[in-house]
This record gives C-alpha cells, sequence and structure tokens, in this order.
DNA sequence: GCGATTT
DNA sequence: AAATCGCAACGCCCT
DNA sequence: AGGGCG
C-alpha cells in the first residue's frame, strides 16, 4: 500500500521527544523489534539546518527551545558544511556531547565548563581544550517532507542515507543494535556507559511527549555523601590517595538529617579515589585540612593505615555502580563537591535511586527556582544536575576583585554581573564593604533565594554606604543585565504604564539589587504570579529609642503566647536592626485583608494587656518607652527586609531566624552580623524556610476559635 | 549607582 | 565635559 | 479633608 507523504508544516521547531525513565529489571532485553542505544551525558538538542540557498542557517536548540550555537562553534560549522550539501531544510535529533582525550563521548562534567560561558574569548579557549561534537539519533525532517509520522526504523534508515559519508569528528550518527539486547546491555556493564536508550522500531516520533515508546535505563547511580576523612597517596600520586565518604543514619539505620540532638551517625560508605584531577586535589585538601581531627567520624570505618580524619561537614557527589551488600560503593568516581547548598541544607541520603526523595511540597509556594540552565519542566537528567559553578568559586571571584579594589566581571550560573567599587566601604563603622555584602548574600543564597523566589522586590538604595543618602527604587531599572528576572505584575501600572519590577529567586538578580547599592532585600508578601494573595503576614516588634532589647523580647513571647494559644504556628528572627519580626503562614489564596485581621487582634489584645511595654498607636509622639507592635504592613506592596537579609543598620545586622526558646537568652541584634552570622547558621541550620514551608494558617480555623 | 538631563 | 537630578506610593489610622 | 506613618 502506497504511503502518502506528510508535508512539515510546522512553523515553531519542534520539541524533543522525551524517553521514560526504566529500573534496569523492567527492561524488555528479549525483543527483537526494540532499538538499543548508548545513552550519552550531555545536552540533548533539536538540530534545524536550513540548506545553503537561499542562505545557509543552522540552528542547535536546546529542550527549551534556547539556541546554543554560539554556545558550540564547532559544530556549527560541521552542520555548515553539511548546509552546504542540501537541497532543503533537515531537522535533526541529537546530543552535543563532550569528547575526551581520546576522542570519545565524555561525562557531562566536561561539558559544564562549556555551559556558562557567555564571552566569544573564553568559547575560543575553552574550545580548543574541551571539544565537543554533535552525535544525531534521529531524522524528523527532510526537505518538505515530515518524517516523524514514519516508524523509527524507517527514520533511522533515511539519517543514514543522509549523513552517508558526511559524518565527520564533530558530526556522528549515534550508533545503535536492532535487537540483542542483552548483548548490548553487556557491552555497556563493561565500556561503563552512562546508560541505555531503548526505542521501539515501529514508533512514530512524538514531538514533546514522554512515550513509553521509548525508554532509558541509568546503569550508574549518583549520590551525595559526606567526606569524613582521606587516605595517604600511593606511587605517584601526589596529595591524597582517595577520600572516605559516608551517610548519616538514624538509629534504625535510615537515611537521617544530622539534626542537632539527633542520634544520627555517620555510616561509611567507602572510599573515592577516581575522578580527581590534580587541580581537585589540591583544591580539596586546601578545604579539608582546616576541617582535620583527631577522631574518626564513622561508627563503622576499619581501621588502617595513612587515615586522617575531618569534621564531617563537606559533601560530595559520588557517581558509582551499585551498593554493595555491605553498603558500601562499588566503582565509585568523585565528580565534585556540593557546595552549592548550604551548610547543612542538603538530603544527605542524596540521590542514589532508592525511594528516600521527600515527599512534594503540598502546594508551589517559594520553592527555590530550579538553577540550571535549562530552567525548571525540563528533562530530569539535566535538571537533576547542578552547573557546577559553586559558590564558593564565586565568592572566590568576588575576594579576587576586592582584593585588587579593581570593576570587573562576575561570572555566574545564570549570567555575568559588572561589579563595581568592590572596596567601598559600606559600613563605616565596621569597616565593612559592598564586596563584603556580596560576598555574603552568595553564600547564603541557598537559603536566602527560596525566601525571595518570585517575589517583587522593592530596593532601598545606599550607593554610599549606610550614611549615605538613600532613596527607594520600585521600577527596574530600563536596561539590566541579561538574564536578571524582570516582571510586569498584572495589574501593576503607575504614570508611565506598566510597572517592570525586579523578581526574586536568581543568584544574578540577588547579587545585581547588591551591586547596585540595595542593602536589604525586601520582597513582598505576595508573589508575582498571585498579587493579592499573601503567602504570610507579619507582625513587626520595633522598640522606641532606649527601650531595652529585654523588653522586644517580652512583647516576643506574649504574641507567641497569643498565638499559641490559638493554635498558629509562626516564624520569629530578628530584624537585624532593632527590633523583632514574627511571620504567620496563611493558606493559600488568602487574603491580605484577613491576615491582616489577625494580626491587629493579637497586637491589640498584647498592647491592650501590658499597655506600659507594648503600643499599637500610630503617632510616634505618643508611643512613649514602648514595643511599637506592627500589624499595618500586610498589605499588598509594603514591604519588610526578609529572612537572611542584611540590613543597613550600624553594625552591619543580619535578619537572623530565631527558636522561640531563644528569647529566654540575653540575645541582641547586634549579635548577628554581616561578619558572624554565617558561623551561625552552620550550627543552626536554616531554621526559616522549613517554619514557612509548613503547615499554614486557614483563617476559618483560627476565627471559629476566636469565636469560641 | 547610573542613566538622563542640564549647565 | 562636568554637574545635577531622579530614583515610591498608598492605605491606614487618628484628628 | 488632612497629616503622620511606615
Amino acid at each position: 500500500m502506497a504511503r502518502t507523504v506528510q508535508l512539515w508544516r510546522d512553523e515553531a521547531p519542534p520539541a524533543p521527544m522525551l524517553a521514560t525513565p526504566c529500573e534496569l529489571d523492567a527492561l524488555n532485553l528479549d525483543n527483537s523489534s526494540m532499538l538499543y542505544e548508548q545513552k550519552f551525558d550531555g545536552i540533548r538538542a533539536i538540530v534545524i539546518v536550513e540548506p545553503a540557498h537561499p542562505s545557509a542557517r543552522v540552528r542547535l536548540l536546546s529542550r527549551n527551545g534556547n539556541d546554543k550555537a554560539t554556545q558550540f562553534p564547532e559544530i556549527v560549522r560541521a552542520l555548515r558544511e553539511l548546509a552546504a550539501q542540501l537541497s532543503g531544510t533537515v531537522i535533526l535529533d541529537g546530543e552535543v556531547v563532550a569528547l575526551d582525550a581520546r576522542g570519545q563521548p565524555a561525562s557531562f562534567t566536561a561539558l559544564q565548563s562549556r555551559m556558562h560561558l557567555k564571552g566569544a574569548m573564553d568559547i575560543d579557549a575553552r574550545s580548543a581544550t574541551v571539544p565537543t561534537a554533535l552525535v544525531v539519533f534521529d531524522l524528523l525532517r527532510e526537505g518538505v517532507e515530515d518524517l516523524r509520522p514514519l516508524p523509527l526504523a524507517a527514520r533511522r534508515a533515511r539519517l543514514e542515507y543522509l549523513l552517508h559519508v558526511r559524518t565527520s569528528e564533530r558530526l556522528r550518527e549515534g550508533l545503535y543494535v536492532a535487537g540483542h539486547g542483552r548483548n548490548v546491555l553487556a557491552q555497556a556493564k563493561r565500556e561503563g556507559w552512562e546508560g541505555l536508550i531503548v526505542k521501539d522500531a515501529d514508533a512514530p516520533y512524538l514531538s514533546g511527549v514522554r512515550s513509553r515508546t521509548w525508554r532509558k535505563v541509568k546503569l550508574h547511580k549518583t549520590a551525595t555523601l559526606v567526606i569524613g576523612g582521606w587516605t595517604d597517596p600511593k606511587g605517584t600520586r601526589s596529595g591524597f590517595g582517595a577520600l572516605m565518604v559516608g551517610r548519616f543514619t538514624d538509629a534504625r539505620g535510615k537515611p537521617a538529617r544530622p539534626a542537632k540532638g539527633s542520634d544520627a551517625t555517620l555510616c561509611y560508605a567507602g572510599n573515592v579515589g577516581g575522578g580527581f584531577s590534580d587541580a581537585a586535589i589540591s583544591d580539596l585538601l586546601l578545604r579539608l585540612r582546616p576541617l582535620a581531627r583527631t577522631t574518626s567520624p564513622f561508627v563503622d570505618a576499619p581501621r588502617a593505615r595513612g587515615q586522617h580524619w575531618v569534621d564531617p561537614r563537606l559533601l560530595c557527589e559520588v557517581r558509582f555502580s551499585e551498593w554493595t551488600p555491605e553498603g558500601r560503593l562499588r566503582h565509585p568516581v568523585f565528580l565534585g563537591l556540593r557546595d552549592d547548598v548550604g551548610p547543612d541544607a542538603v538530603d544527605p541520603t542524596g540521590r542514589d535511586g532508592s525511594p528516600s526523595r521527600p515527599a512534594q511540597q503540598p502546594r508551589p509556594r517559594a520553592t527555590m527556582r530550579e538553577s540550571s540552565l535549562e530552567g525548571a519542566g525540563v528533562d530530569m537528567d539535566a535538571s537533576e544536575r547542578r552547573p557546577y559553578l559553586p559558590i564558593t568559586a564565586i565568592v572566590e571571584q568576588l575576594q579576587l576583585l576586592e582584593d585588587a579594589g579593581r570593576d570587573g566581571s562576575l561570572t555566574l550560573p545564570d549570567g555575568v554581573l559588572e561589579v563595581t567599587n568592590p572596596k567601598k566601604v559600606f559600613w563605616p563603622a565596621s569597616g565593612l564593604t559592598k564586596g563584603n555584602l556580596l560576598r555574603y548574600y552568595a553564600r547564603i543564597s541557598p537559603w536566602l533565594l527560596p525566601v525571595i523566589a518570585d517575589r517583587p522586590l522593592v530596593m532601598k538604595r545606599y550607593p554610599n554606604g549606610v550614611l549615605g543618602k538613600a532613596f527607594y527604587q520600585q521600577r527596574a531599572p530600563d536596561t539590566v543585565p541579561a538574564g536578571v528576572n524582570v516582571q510586569v505584575v498584572e495589574g501593576d501600572e503607575d504614570d508611565d504604564g506598566p510597572m517592570p519590577r525586579l523578581i526574586g529567586g536568581s543568584l544574578l538578580t540577588l547579587l545585581y539589587v547588591a551591586q547596585l547599592g540595595a542593602i536589604s532585600l525586601d520582597p513582598w508578601f505576595s508573589r508575582a504570579a498571585s498579587p493579592a494573595a499573601a503567602d504570610f503576614v507579619a507582625i513587626d516588634l520595633d522598640p522606641m529609642p532606649g527601650v531595652p532589647f529585654a523588653q522586644v523580647r517580652d512583647v516576643a513571647r506574649w504574641v507567641r503566647e497569643a498565638l499559641v494559644m490559638l493554635d498558629v504556628p509562626a516564624a520569629l528572627k530578628t530584624s537585624g536592626s532593632s527590633g523583632l519580626h514574627i511571620y504567620i503562614p496563611l493558606a493559600e489564596g488568602t487574603s491580605y485583608q484577613s491576615g491582616q485581621l489577625l494580626c491587629q487582634i493579637i497586637a491589640t489584645a498584647v498592647a491592650s494587656q501590658h499597655p506600659k511595654v507594648a503600643t499599637v498607636e500610630r503617632a510616634v509622639a505618643r508611643r512613649g518607652r514602648t514595643v511599637y507592635v506592627d500589624y499595618l504592613q500586610n498589605i499588598e506592596g509594603k514591604t519588610l527586609a526578609c529572612a537572611y537579609s542584611a540590613r543597613a543598620s550600624q553594625f552591619a545586622g543580619v535578619s537572623t531566624p530565631l527558636q522561640w526558646d531563644e528569647l529566654d537568652q540575653d540575645i541582641r541584634p547586634e549579635d548577628f552580623t554581616l561578619e558572624n552570622a554565617f558561623t551561625r547558621f552552620e550550627t543552626t541550620g536554616d531554621l526559616w524556610n522549613p517554619i514557612l514551608r509548613g503547615t499554614p494558617v486557614d483563617l476559618r480555623a483560627v476565627i471559629g476559635r476566636l469565636g469560641g
């Protein structure tokens, strides 16, 4: 029966077809109508090649449709050679891979160094040291013809014919084997492939669909493990031989978080001796030596000569083939340090394929934006992998700029930021500089970014430090660095029309506002996408001049008592200036007005019970020497400095989350500064995000209790 | 801090 | 070329 | 309606 030719009619570039993840045991290895391919560890690309006439054009589109052509000029050159021999447009599906010294596809980590580069010079420099190639495995369009309805086997045949004698070092055809699954799997294990792709030879190409006619199975596992020590080098190796790594587990042997006071213990998981470059070894030793201690942090590590122990604080990513029955890593390879997360913020159980992923949030509030290049909602393979641009590397860049006292550019995972005057003193009392501010924000970003994600930011800018003249700025600058998040909130206009605002959530945007001299971070209580719905409300305890801080703590305790009575959860933090903030998470979609009503009731009650200490009086002159209990900030567009924000206070305060029982200790706002707050954060862990993501208040229930 | 405007 | 300027806005409470 | 407040 003659098959009519389907004409290509889409205007938009096609989205790639995706494979369904599959366990190895569930894989069909005995079906001769399956095609088996090597799974590559690179960047998926839809490639559109238009012929030289009328004008050659090559596009290299990522899963999200971003054109990566400028980042891989050597591949584009190869594709242009192909274009010269074409008479019609072709669309290919493939994977950009890094090549190792032998010209074989290498690991994703090699590619990562290429992914963020913007400048032509950088790209040229890297293309010499990290060559790349395009591995093509499907043909979607040839001339006017849409091949996607054809069976895969037919498309592969057409692809083979098209690329015949046209492949090169840079442009390769992905190999496949029809049937013989067991043999392919054996080869894959022998050669250490990342994984296998298994495709139904009869299936059409379904753009943008994760189909079960394509399966992917991982042969490697990945885990995040805690470094507990290292061993002496042997032979020609310098620095260390291997890292000794482990996992925190609780009394029942389940993976656990090393929370303060818990009985979590560190279980030895083996030595990791492969995957290090010389540079990585010396860098690691630099970080490990300061953590050295004399006793083993492991409960169960075998003793041997040449072992050195460290405090179990550093986390690393390890790729390995499987867990041995004794709970040790088989074939472990070091991938990198996990210092892109805050102290203790990680899931120490790692992502090793075991069913230990924490349950999903009940709703999508304030979760950290995927910082991956490809953005959110992409194929798991890439989104699981953070770009390896460790926070420490960013802090080092900043330190270099500040030491040199020079302006310069800062390379971040999501863009490039020009930094000026890193040595300018922002806090004369302590001599802290703009560079100190930028470094602090870079370090705290894993905890801070979720707090401001998707929220419009009001800037109060201090370009000349905390003693200089300050001004507010709501409207985003006309031009911002590429990658900085600017959005218009629905219905938000002023005389100049729609109001573009800076939206928090990315490291680039965070450091950009700091570069502009915005010392504190002041996010809305609602998110840009739903401006009328407050995610939380706050009560601001602000002592009048001369009021001892002990009284502020008293008022906070009374507020807390009222909240506990109503069964309302709340979070406490210093404002970073002179007072305290109490935040109350709200159920989804709660209006500002009803949230504010709750605060008003509590504030008024406390003030009337303790009139000498607390007041809700708006007129400053009539407040006396009391603590002002301000419930008025709970209005759309109003802000408070957020948790982990620096402040323009004389002492360079940081808004520091507190535990309620700390109100009984003699703590003061001045105890937590830009210089020392991080030390505390390392020991307390992230006190803020868990509470604000915890069970929110359903106001109807509270009002029910109020009514009695 | 920075771009636009005024001197 | 140098100096200067603008960079927020509005809902609430009390009078 | 106007002023102070944040």
